[in-house]
RNA sequence: CGGGGCGUAGCUCAGUAUGGUUAGAGUACUUGGUUUGGGACCAAGGGGCCGGAGGUUCGAGUCCUCUCGCCCCGACCA
């Protein structure tokens, strides 16, 4: 491609709205452009690497065996309603009807309509295992798009499902995913780590996040400072303490505790770790329908995992209460505990079973209880409820967890029957008889890794593309084209280069060099060959794009040189 | 959906408090000239329904009402 023939926009301010550096470069160096809120046109640079992205989730899935399909993007309202999604997703679901009035949505991911290509026409066990999937162009009403193409409301995403007949099957499936999803951002040159992750209001097993590490990211990471171990956040797990502190020495008592309130308060009023107190978290929960406040204990030293305590309940939403409403109840702020305490639904942290010499609320004010043993907590019901910190144990192999910021990019877990069932997708089993699929589910948000991949690469100048992503992998920089010979050498090359099969594009805009320079590294080509004054010598140079060093070598070696240097 | 902010040239923004000839700058664009290794200089140009509708006024980019759009914080995000 001739520059001066192309259609690459680039501009020296950013577009007021944009904040993250993929935003900004991306829209500055002629890659996209904003049309209206979440919505986002691709000019020609974005449109090739997102091209080259899709090409190798194609080649990765087709060396899996998965079968690519393409499924119509508008889709009758009809099948939401069968599987009860038509509620859940809301507003998120644009939805309209046609000249015959009947109502239809924009697919928001394809389960239902990937579930009706294969029911009744899968039939058989022997037809399975199943793997098809397709790169489309998906819409979400977001609330509130933002980021740019990190969270657009119309995107371009990878789903794939598989349909199988036992779990050890999908299991085995699943693994293979995981195995060419890691494949995909390791050839896209990406740094990332495979997350456990919350299933979500969904259900399913499984669930792992395919997380590009970068500052910018939505998503808190609790990873191993030692082991392949990482986690969401919302889902991480931790070893339990190696050591304890020192207990208090207390036979159970109830003791006056004037005006403290606070596990700060408490634990030095009594001299103790906040490990032996016990800290109340009263909350809201709210169901599909009504609400109850619950308390949640957990230990002082630790933090609410909010997810966690709404998955424990099983609630869709958490909302805070206010001192006022805990008075209506009969408790009493500042002091709750677990103790004679049949006021609300209570949930205990699996870090208090069995725990021994703590000092909890007495439901009285300005008295505690200290010496208290949880064993005889049996009656309530424990789960995992607190929020893993960095330095705590890694569940695994003891190693440090680490807080990391990452972009979620990939999400596979497994579905089991939650669509299969109610869908009544259902093939005959060796004696014959009805079973739903047992399903798997893989995405992967493809435009969201355009974006991915300058958050993770880029400086203050701009772009930097790796290899596999970068919409021309050199770019020919002809310093004065008014200088015939530079000219002459340049075409010659870009001949050259394009002929052995990398892709170039040939600077050749009536530019000062400053000008084309400054483009070049905002643009983000991963090699630019500058031709100029140093062609009286024989030599040209090379621009590194990823560190900017420019190296200088004889004009004779310059495709040996190129093809190292792009190998 | 709650809270806040912003809509003026292709882009980034002044101008609006206190209404008053022909609405500005930088940049980008066109033409001519000089330059040619880090977004160069000189000169001459084209480009605007001041987001939209209604109102107040002799007169509205500026004041009032309504509306639409975009951004930020939060809630939400299979």
């Amino acid at each position: 491609m001739r520059f001066s023939r192309a259609y690459i926009p680039t501009t020296k301010e950013s577009p007021k709205d944009a904040q993250l550096p993929s935003h900004i470069y991306l829209s500055r160096a002629g890659f996209v452009a904003q049309v209206a809120s979440g919505l986002y046109n691709f000019l020609p640079l974005g449109k090739r690497v997102l091209r080259k992205i899709e090409t190798i989730i194609n080649e990765e899935m087709a060396a899996c065996g998965a079968l690519e399909v393409d499924l119509s993007f508008v889709t009758p309202a009809e099948l939401w309603e069968e599987s009860g999604r038509i509620e859940k997703f809301g507003k998120e679901l644009l939805r309209f009807r046609d000249r015959k009035d009947n109502l239809f949505v924009l697919g928001p991911t394809h389960e239902e309509m990937m579930v009706s290509i294969v029911r009744n026409r899968v039939t058989s066990y022997k037809q399975l295992p199943l793997n098809v999937y397709q790169i489309k162009t998906k819409f979400r009403d977001e609330a509130r798009p933002r980021f740019g193409l990190m969270r657009a409301r119309e995107f371009v995403m990878k789903d794939g499902y598989s349909f199988h007949a036992s779990t050890e099957d999908l299991d085995r499936e699943f693994d293979a995913m995981e195995a060419a999803y890691k494949r995909i951002l390791e050839r896209l040159g990406l740094s990332f780590r495979i997350v456990e992750a919350d299933s979500g209001a969904i259900g399913g097993t499984g669930s792992k996040e395919l997380m590009v590490l970068a500052q910018s990211g939505e998503d808190t990471l609790a990873v191993c400072d030692t082991c392949e171990y990482g986690a969401n956040v919302e889902a991480a797990r931790r070893a339990p303490r190696s050591t304890v502190p020192e207990a208090p020495e207390a036979d159970f008592a109830k003791f006056k505790t004037p005006n403290i309130k606070s596990i700060d308060d408490l634990s030095a009023f009594f001299h103790t770790d906040p490990f032996y107190t016990l800290k109340a978290v009263i909350k809201r929960a709210v169901y599909t329908e009504g609400s109850e406040p619950v308390c949640f204990f957990i230990r002082g030293c630790d933090e609410l995992q909010e997810v966690k305590a709404r998955n424990s309940v099983g609630a869709i939403d958490l909302v805070d209460i206010t001192e006022e409403e805990l008075r209506e109840i009969g408790l009493v702020p500042g002091f709750v505990g677990p103790l004679d305490q049949d006021k609300t639904r209570f949930v205990m942290d699996n870090n208090t079973r069995d725990a021994t010499s703590m000092i909890c609320g007495a439901n009285e004010t300005d008295y505690h209880f200290v010496g208290v043993t949880l064993s005889v907590m049996n009656e309530a019901s424990f789960a995992d409820l607190v929020a893993v910190q960095e330095g705590d144990g890694c569940p695994h192999c003891g190693g440090k967890l680490l807080h990391t910021k990452g972009i979620e990019v990939g999400h596979i877990f497994k579905l089991g029957t939650v669509y299969s069932a109610p869908l009544k997708a259902e093939y005959l089993d060796e004696n014959g008889r009805s079973q739903p699929f047992i399903m798997g589910t893989y995405g992967m948000g493809v435009s969201r890794l355009v974006a991915a991949v300058i958050e993770q690469h880029h400086d203050e100048r701009g772009c930097i593309w790796t290899h596999a992503t970068a919409p021309y992998m050199v770019n020919v920089m002809v310093s004065n084209i008014k200088e015939e010979a530079h000219m002459a050498y340049a075409e010659t090359l870009y001949l050259e280069l394009q002929s052995r099969g990398i892709e170039t594009i040939l600077d050749d805009r009536k530019e000062r060099f400053g000008f084309k320079m400054s483009d070049a590294e905002l643009i983000g080509f991963p090699l630019t060959v500058i031709i100029g004054k140093e062609l009286e010598n024989e030599q040209v140079q090379i621009m590194i794009r990823a560190t900017r060093e420019i190296i200088t070598i004889d004009a004779a070696g310059i495709l040996d040189k190129i093809e190292e240097l792009t190998r």
